[in-house]
DNA sequence: CTGCGCATGTAACAAGTTACATGATTTA
DNA sequence: TAAATCATGTAACTTGTTACATGCGCAG
């Protein structure tokens, strides 16, 4: 099973009652590294999480600023969260964007971007004789 | 910009004219790290990219197999994949369940695994006055 | 007086997953 | 004879993104 929103946030609230204004903080400062969350994703899951009796909310009027809700995992909670976390982990796909493209480059441009950059640069060919080391630039297919 | 399914596509079509069901395996073999596919997105993708003009679309009947679309790349699908490419690179966020897992650990296991992971495996605590180093278990909180 | 922090939420949309349907040929 | 390979595709569904709406208080 894979980690989605929906556990991440049943994870945070093991460390305690959040607001979704707090799962959203620590989401996009502590955790950015391994997932990226928005509001328009974490306030409907907090809601279905609620409708499916796995956290709590509770409301607290304010009156300078805006109402909060308060959520709260519930035992149910907790023992899906500790289920989701026992079952085994995903493959480990790097959906990873410089990868890709340092692959796909391979296929499509078997020389590399040298060529490409240097006119995007406009820089002139180096001279690689100047150079002492046995070093030569190009791909090496593999 | 994010490096999609319709960007993934069009660069394997570089390479030449291919199936879907030949994109599907070079997704699935020499790709599957860095991007997995299923057919229920690979044949919506190639349909879209077609009406598009971005690829375009030779049917060859056989008797034997199944008919086969060979797709192929147009001057404007080279050319919307060269900007796709030269576009700056989505943040490199790693969807990783194994690293998602080991930091919610901390939030609300602050000891680590060790007891709950000695009761699994029945083993009986370590007498860690038996080791020279000294070096203790448990976690460093940040 | 502009912008930030607090605080929640919806609606339309995009993207990808799962499960299924079809069907001949070949391999174990 | 069961399963894999070839080969395409759809429909329902899940998940998450983008853009927006609301509105007070406070700091620069």
């Amino acid at each position: 099973m894979v980690m989605k929103g929906r556990e991440i946030i049943l994870g945070i609230l093991q460390s305690g009652p959040h607001t979704g204004y707090e799962i959203n903080d620590i989401l996009q400062t502590r955790l950015s590294h391994f997932f990226d969350a928005t509001s328009g994703m974490i306030y409907p899951t907090l809601k279905k999480l609620g409708t499916e009796k796995l956290v709590t909310k509770q409301q607290i009027s304010q009156t300078d600023r805006p109402n909060k809700n308060i959520y709260t995992i519930t035992k149910a909670g907790k023992t899906a969260f500790s289920k989701a976390m026992s079952e085994p982990t995903s493959d480990e796909i790097l959906k990873s964007d410089v990868l890709m493209r340092l692959y796909l480059v391979k296929i499509y441009r078997p020389n590399g971007y040298q060529n490409f950059f240097r006119k995007k640069l406009n820089v002139r060919k180096p001279n690689w004789r100047r150079y002492k080391s046995s070093w030569q630039p190009g791909w090496q297919m593999a």
